[in-house]
DNA sequence: AGACTTTTAAATGTCTGACAAATGAAAATC
DNA sequence: GATTTTCATTTGTCAGACATTTAAAAGTCT
């Protein structure tokens, strides 16, 4: 591991980015501990601080975990699906939110992808995701539930949908975008009846799942975006119209 | 922004924590300037190198930036999308690469991604994205070629085909999801055949792509994925002979 | 007055040295 | 042999200093 004299960036990036190829690459492998701080500072020929600047940016990634005290240290993790997920949320969420994405454009990217799932999640569904699916559908049904906890419930239910098709890499990467979705689905308010026509929506894809009719889940779920973007597009012209009154 | 006295985390975790939450909840947008290290130091009763290595936290997530000199600071970043890529590649590849999970499980999940912008793909189509898609069954189907090039000129196809769909969201989610399949493919040992065998399917997947043809698209995926899972098993079933003769 | 140069203040980047706190191993004690 | 104490190691934090970069402000010349 070595960094380049001649270049001009920070040195904690340099020496972070030499670590995380390390990583990457499997030369330094999970469980692994790097050497302490001070031996680190004097391999790279940096002050400690340089170093634990460098440290700090990889267990933002999670790439390390660190342990004080004697034969602590600082050791390569295991990135598990939690901080893997966590992060992806984090990471979507900016980008959709900071990055003037339309509506339609994330709406359209959410449902082709939890499409993607409904052949598998149709073979492969457990009793339980569809208790998870009714017990959502009915709490989406009660009366005094607020937008947000309207939105929250919503993803819970997409959430066992992509749960349901039994793949991890698949739920730790539609999780992500589901999730991410949350905050624009919360700027739509909800009207009684436009809950009951998600309601339905919702029960048409739990029964298909039951079924195991992938093609109804399907259905169901192009009917949903569509409605979706319907629903996000009155919004966006009753305040149109708000803002600029003819 | 507050901290918790009598949390016991790292200080520099939760100063870090502390300026993300303001950022994801919009409470500091883009381009908006932190105080200086200095002064979050005093916000924050905390010495300046602890306020440094919590700003590297957010660096290494690309939530800031930062610039040296007077009316420098560090100013929140817009989150593009080539840095949220090459991050979910980082985090992509190493759950892969760490977690042992199955060959067949990632494909799985790469291809079910994949067949869900071909719709989208079909539709929208540049014949930009035609040529792309040419030019790299072209370069596999070249005599001299290494694995690793023909692996690489592989995620460069089927990236163009995730890009034909038009969905910036979509690309992003996808992008990391192929790459982070490559040193996954890359154990694979591409026999002659073997390549005629997938630079043909490429070539109908192509041909469907400049027909407007999903349906097409999503035939010759699943072939691919059928028989890329098989050479796969045979390379493990290979290995398992020569480490276990009988 | 306007264009160019110099100065200067503010900010990050880096270093040194120090102490606190945690932690597990080893030594001492019962 | 079990328990307690000591101790070395390592990370976490602090204080203060200097180097470097940067753009605004002041100064200078035409």
């Amino acid at each position: 591991m070595k960094i380049d004299p001649a270049s001009t960036a920070d040195l904690s990036a340099q020496i972070a980015s030499a670590i995380r190829d390390a990583i990457v690459s499997g030369a330094l492998i999970v469980g692994d501990r790097l050497p302490s701080e001070a031996e680190l500072a004097e391999q790279f020929a940096v002050s400690r601080p340089t170093v634990r600047e460098a440290l700090k940016r990889l267990a933002a990634q999670s790439l390390i975990r660190t342990q004080r005290g004697a034969f602590g240290g600082a050791f390569v993790n295991r990135l598990s699906y939690t901080d893997a997920h966590a992060q992806q949320i984090t990471t979507s969420t900016l980008l959709l939110g900071m990055n003037d994405i339309s509506f339609d454009t994330a709406c359209e990217a959410r449902f082709a992808m939890e499409r993607a799932c409904a052949q598998l999640a149709a073979l492969r569904r457990s009793p339980d995701h569809l208790a998870t699916m009714r017990a959502e559908i009915t709490r989406q049904g009660q009366p005094g539930l607020t937008d947000e906890a309207f939105c929250a419930s919503d993803v819970a239910f997409h959430r066992a949908l992509v749960d349901a098709a039994g793949n991890p890499v698949l739920s730790y990467q539609l999780a992500g975008a589901v999730e991410a979705m949350q905050p624009l689905m919360n700027m739509i308010t909800f009207s009684a009846r436009s809950r009951d026509a998600i309601i339905a929506l919702h029960g048409r894809i739990a029964d298909g799942a039951a079924a195991q009719d992938a093609g109804q889940i399907i259905t169901a779920l192009e009917e949903l975006e569509n409605y979706t973007r319907k629903l996000a597009q009155s919004v966006f012209d009753a305040r149109a119209t708000r803002a600029n009154p003819t």
